[in-house]
DNA sequence: GCAATAAGGTGGACAAGTCAACGAAAAAGG
DNA sequence: CCTTTTTCGTTGACTTGTCCACCTTATTGC
């Protein structure tokens, strides 16, 4: 539990209350999607999920929609509306994959290689500002920390049981 | 059991891919909240966002409704509608603030309480198994780390190398 | 005191995200 | 082969979250 707090005054500070790490996470998570999204408000019409979503297909590490999806966690329903938008827009072009039927292959379009070229750098340099915060220590333990916590966040059975399936 | 998908070129771990933290931070938020629902569900009606007030005023670090508001990092509108939910369901009182007229005093009803002591436990104790995946070092950074994140993620004018002013 | 400005809460419009069901395609297993 | 099970994408209903305009109350400056 927490631990003891003189409550007359009205502090509001989430850091000094000790909420649950879950509570600062999600905090954090809102701040950082306020941030990016007044980048993207300033610059285009992108939201925060078509943005994430041409950043991952432009870093080259997936193609394939599915790859795509997992690598970013997302639904799949709101999946399929996003890039149903993006294509929409002219932003990426999608085929067919190669080896799966039910998949597809997407790749930016020429407009949306062109707002990934004017966008990412702004975002990196976000992100690099983020990493400048912390100490070169901290740096080091964040990203195997958040792996570790994000692990953990995946068991579901953790409370009690119940057999009812 | 989640099954290892194996095809040739369609490996999806984020943390592998090394995406910004930004992304990690949003996966991680993502999977707690996903986690903290199924419990919720299991238990009770309650919502995520209904949840989250119910154990801020139950920790007594705050009761004013400004407060309680910014300790969550709620928005405005969000909060008056999540409070509007608790009181019509009996989980919440309010009252008037004894300095301010605009705000107003927010305190547990008894079925708000027995909410409370019911599921606090339980998510008490996934807050302690979050923690114990991490190492002791990592633990004593952790809180420390994500409020320099936190703070420098409240930074909006960071960049505006922007050519066209 | 009294304007002007800021901060708090509410309501509505809309975007983002979740959930469950469906049909099609692939994988698994005889 | 051929059946069964899983995975994928889509759709629609719904919840949660965001943004903005508005009114009321505090606070500040004169």
């Amino acid at each position: 539990m927490p631990r003891d707090r003189d409550s007359t005054d009205d502090t509001l500070d989430p850091f000094e209350t000790f909420l649950p790490l879950a509570y600062q996470i999600h905090q954090l998570d809102m701040k950082l999607a306020a941030q990016a999204r007044a980048v993207l408000s300033n610059q285009d019409g992108l939201t925060l999920p078509q943005w994430r979503i041409i950043r991952v297909i432009g870093m080259q590490v997936a193609s394939g929609s599915t790859a795509v999806r997992k690598t970013l966690g997302f639904d799949k329903s709101q999946f399929s509306k996003t890039i149903g938008s993006l294509v929409e827009q002219g932003l990426i072009e999608v085929g067919p994959h190669p080896s799966d039927k039910r998949q597809s292959e997407l790749k930016l379009a020429p407009k949306g290689r062109a707002v990934l070229d004017q966008l990412g750098p702004i975002l990196d340099d976000r992100n690099r500002r983020l990493m400048a915060a912390l100490s070169s220590a901290e740096q080091n333990m964040i990203v195997s920390a958040l792996a570790k916590l994000s692990a953990a966040a995946e068991l579901t059975e953790f409370d009690k049981e119940d057999p009812s399936a």
